[in-house]
DNA sequence: AATATTACCAACCGCAAATGA
DNA sequence: GTCATTTGCGGTTGGTAATAT
């Protein structure tokens, strides 16, 4: 068994690219466009393999790339976008236009790591690093595996359409809407699911359109989360799922026993804490603030897919 | 001036998901 | 449904420039 090489290794070129290389990979895009990365070397005149080629244009050679320094804005929503994600950079870039995921990677590693350590944050769980290490009710980390205890044990089932099925959906809107059930959740122990888009900021709520007409637990309310005073806020196409609150409205009691299953289909967690909504469990509020998140209870888990 | 260390970033590698036959 | 292939992602490496000794 094993796969073929992507590519005949020994008559590719490899490490630093010349011009005349990028010169022949930006000629061909330009009038073939991309796709086919397998047999663009050929095609192009150029001795690489595809996914060298792939990669160079993406990261180095796409029109649209915005280059240079990162700004303080920037820094920041890669700040609140990796508590949210974790290392999931190729998101992280889609919410960055001209940001490449490679860039994002290397500007956390070399700079923003940095910065959070300097203020006392461990950049791996956005947590304060003076704050004593946990055992058992440690609160999980976009790391860790995601293992519910207030949710059935079966995966969330697929959502309906229109999904969120490509990771690259950085678009940005003037409002926020989020579709979900109802939060009926001493009614309903089981689990809640809805797709939606979400959008992270400074956002506060401006009211709940209540469009539920459908009798089936309440698919299709909506509500609008705008008001945006500044132009930061985030644009996440989440997966929503709602479970119950947990004891106490405790974060750390949020801990998991083991639902893998969960985790295998890239469900995170969020937690609701008195007046906002805090990522998997802990660390810093991702902003939206100011009101009680779909008027869950404090200690209420969110279930999120990206 | 020479050498060592650190910082930066482009590129590579391996793996898994997606896709197609 | 199965297998082969392609594509995309995240971790890591290696080369080079900048800075310190």
């Amino acid at each position: 068994m094993g796969r073929s090489p992507c590519c005949e290794k020994a008559h590719t070129n490899k490490g630093a690219w010349t011009k005349e290389e990028d010169d022949k990979l930006v000629a061909y895009i330009r009038s073939h466009g991309e796709g086919c990365w397998r047999s663009l070397p050929k095609a192009a005149g150029l001795l690489r393999c595809g996914k060298s080629c792939r990669l160079r244009w993406i990261n180095y050679l796409r029109p649209d790339l915005k280059r240079g320094n990162f700004t303080e804005d920037e820094d920041e929503v890669i700040i609140k976008l990796h508590s949210l994600l974790g290392n999931k950079w190729s998101l992280i870039a889609g919410r960055l236009p001209g940001r490449t995921d490679n860039e994002i990677k290397n500007y956390w590693n070399t700079h923003i790591r940095r910065k959070l350590l300097n203020r006392g944050i461990d950049p791996a769980t956005h947590r304060p690093i003076s704050e004593p290490p946990t055992t058992t009710t440690n609160p999980p980390s976009p790391h860790d595996p995601i293992t519910p205890t207030t949710i059935p044990t079966t995966p969330p089932p697929p959502p309906p359409p229109p999904t969120t099925t490509t990771t690259r959906t950085a678009t940005a809107t003037a409002t926020t809407t989020i579709s979900f059930a109802p939060p009926k959740l001493e009614d309903n122990p089981g689990v809640i699911i809805k797709v939606g888009t979400i959008e992270f900021g400074k956002c506060k709520q401006e009211k709940l359109e209540g469009d539920d007409d459908q009798g089936d637990g309440g698919k299709g309310s909506v509500l609008r989360v705008g008001h945006h005073e500044e132009t930061k806020c985030l644009d996440l196409s989440l997966e929503l799922k709602i479970s119950p609150p947990s004891h106490h409205g405790d974060k750390r009691s949020l801990a998991p026993s083991t639902k893998p299953s969960i985790l295998m289909n890239g469900w995170g967690k969020l937690a609701c804490g008195s007046n906002n909504l805090s990522m998997n469990g802990g660390g810093e509020c991702v902003g939206v603030a100011g009101y009680d998140f779909l008027g869950l209870r404090q200690g209420s888990v969110l279930y999120y897919r990206s």
